[in-house]
Formats: C-alpha cells, sequence, structure tokens
DNA sequence: CTTTTTGCAAACATTTTGCAACTGG
DNA sequence: CCAGTTGCAAAATGTTTGCAAAAAG
C-alpha cells in the first residue's frame, strides 16, 4: 500500500516562502496537517482537524473555514497538492506528484468515505493494448475502486 | 470498443412504465435524449437540450431544471442510469450496466473532450490482489484515461 | 509601516425539497 | 377522478469573492 508522506510540512511551508507568500499560523497548522494525511483530505476534514488542534477552549474555532479553502487553492496552484474527487460530490487535496514518475490509485469506502491507496496498477500492457485499438495516445490514468472497509463491514 | 447506445428511449420508458411511473412529456423528450447520448451528460447538458428540442418559441422552457434532476435521480434509483464524475466538479449520468456483467471505461481527449470508451479492462486479479492486502471488499472501480485522439493529435 | 492574510458576510453553483397546481391513465 | 408529476420558490450543500480589520515581515 502507499504512502502518502511525499511531502513535509517544512517543503511546504519554504515552497510558500518562495513564492513570496507569508507563513501565518493557519499556514503552518494547515502544512503540518496536509503533510501528514494518510490520504486525500476534504476542506471540512482539514478545517475541523486543525480547529481541533489549535482549539483552546471548547467551541473555539481559531481558523475560519474559508482560510481552509484558499490554503488547498494555494497548494494547487503551487503544484504542491493536487485537487481529486471520488463521486462524493465534493473534493478532497493530496500531495502532488510528477505526472510522469510514480504514480498511485485510491480505495474508497462507499459507506464511511475512508481512502487508501495503492501504487502497482500493472495497467502497462492494458494502456499499450488500447492505444492500438483507440488511436488515443495515453498520457495518464484515473483509477478508483469502491467497496467497503473493515471497519465498516464489521458493524 | 464499446458504443453507448446501450438502451433505447422505449426501453427506458417501458422500464418506467413497469415501475409504476407516468409517461410524460418532459420524460419521453428526455429518455430520447438520454438513449442516444454518445457520452455521460449533465443535468444542465440535458435541460439545454431537451428544450431547444420542445421549445415552440425563442425564450420557451417547457421543462423544468429540477424536473431533468428528478429524472436522472429516477433513472439512477431504477438502476437505468449511473452518476459519473470526471473531476469536473458536478455530476453527468450514462446509461448503466449491470454491476457485475461487463462494464466499461472512458478515454477522455484532454484536447477536444472526445469521450470514447472500451470494456474490457482486464481488472480482476489486480482486484483480487488488493482486497487481500488492504481488507477492503471492493464492490466497483471507475477507471479514465486521459490523453490525445487521433484527429487532435492529426492537427 | 506596507503588503498580505484573515474573518465575516454575502454571493455563487449544484442539487434537493416542500407544496400547490397540473396531468396522465 | 386521483395518484403521480411538474413548476416555482426556497433550502441545503460545497466553494468563491468583496471588503474592512488584523497580522507578518
Amino acid at each position: 500500500m502507499g504512502c502518502a508522506h511525499a511531502i513535509g510540512a517544512d517543503q511546504i511551508l519554504a515552497e510558500l516562502k518562495d513564492a513570496g507568500c507569508r507563513i501565518t499560523q493557519p499556514r503552518q497548522a494547515l502544512a503540518a496537517l496536509f503533510a501528514e494525511a494518510p490520504a486525500p483530505m476534504s476542506v471540512p476534514e482539514l478545517h475541523g482537524e486543525v480547529n481541533a488542534r489549535l482549539a483552546r477552549f471548547p467551541g473555539d474555532e481559531p481558523v475560519n473555514l474559508v482560510t481552509v479553502y484558499r490554503f488547498v487553492n494555494l497548494l494547487v496552484e503551487r503544484g504542491i497538492a493536487r485537487k481529486v474527487e471520488f463521486g462524493q460530490g465534493y473534493f478532497r487535496y493530496e500531495a502532488a506528484e510528477s505526472q510522469d514518475g510514480p504514480h498511485h490509485h485510491h480505495i474508497v469506502c462507499d459507506a464511511c468515505g475512508k481512502v487508501t491507496d495503492f501504487d502497482d496498477c500493472g495497467m502497462d500492457a492494458l494502456i499499450e493494448r488500447l492505444e492500438a485499438e483507440s488511436g488515443f495516445r495515453i498520457a495518464r490514468h484515473q483509477l478508483e475502486l469502491y467497496g467497503s472497509c473493515p471497519d465498516c463491514r464489521a458493524s
């Protein structure tokens, strides 16, 4: 199974600084969260997590939802993150990888939305065959598997 | 390579009638449109098309957008259509195929947006391996290939 | 002190829902 | 007729934008 920690919080912040962005407290917390996320996260998830960490009293919400949206959009613009969609009606964000280098794919739980990833999709032979049959030149692909995770099946 | 006209308007309407639904004018027009669509369509697209066909004077809108939403949801509930997403922030709908029988996938041209489909993805071995490794029970999968079609490469 | 970033409210886009009017069978 | 369907308005998401107040450097 794949490991998502392709980049560290420090690298994210360094790239932002290089781009002339300021290193604020919300951005530090969000970068840390994003860097250690084991799977693509939605904005509400990031928002909930970052506030759970930074809150100093119950009900405190130090980081606004809009700030989280702006943060993920910033990462996408800078090529640090990738926007992905799993048929859930909203987007998730994960650390970007080079277009032609190693890539990975996702297994999504229909019940709880949990996402796991894997890297070996063994699809080279299929792609070669389809290029011949269709005349398309295939540059990249996206594969998602849907089902139920162990936890949801247990209950 | 697959052909998208897997079902005819008459079959769609027959299935709806069997389910106790009424055959109204919006449904007849939408079923015809849906049956002949060569690629997955969004609700606004269906809405625009159906009204372009049925309008009797410029600006006429015989079918309401909400009716189109209700129609596609009805098809999905009845297993006639499938909801798909291509990272565009909204859903598209295409003729369904049996869950465990033959299914198909898409090759999307990055340049012109043309969608071709194919059926043999030969992914059974991969799925079996991943179920063992991840503990997920995998029910279905979605695969999209992106690249350039012959026409776009020619120019 | 200047520029960027944040928070809040409000706007937008897509999809759903409540309810009265309408229509198919 | 009468149940099922439509249209309209409004609500429910998810996401973006305008602008004044706050914070980074």
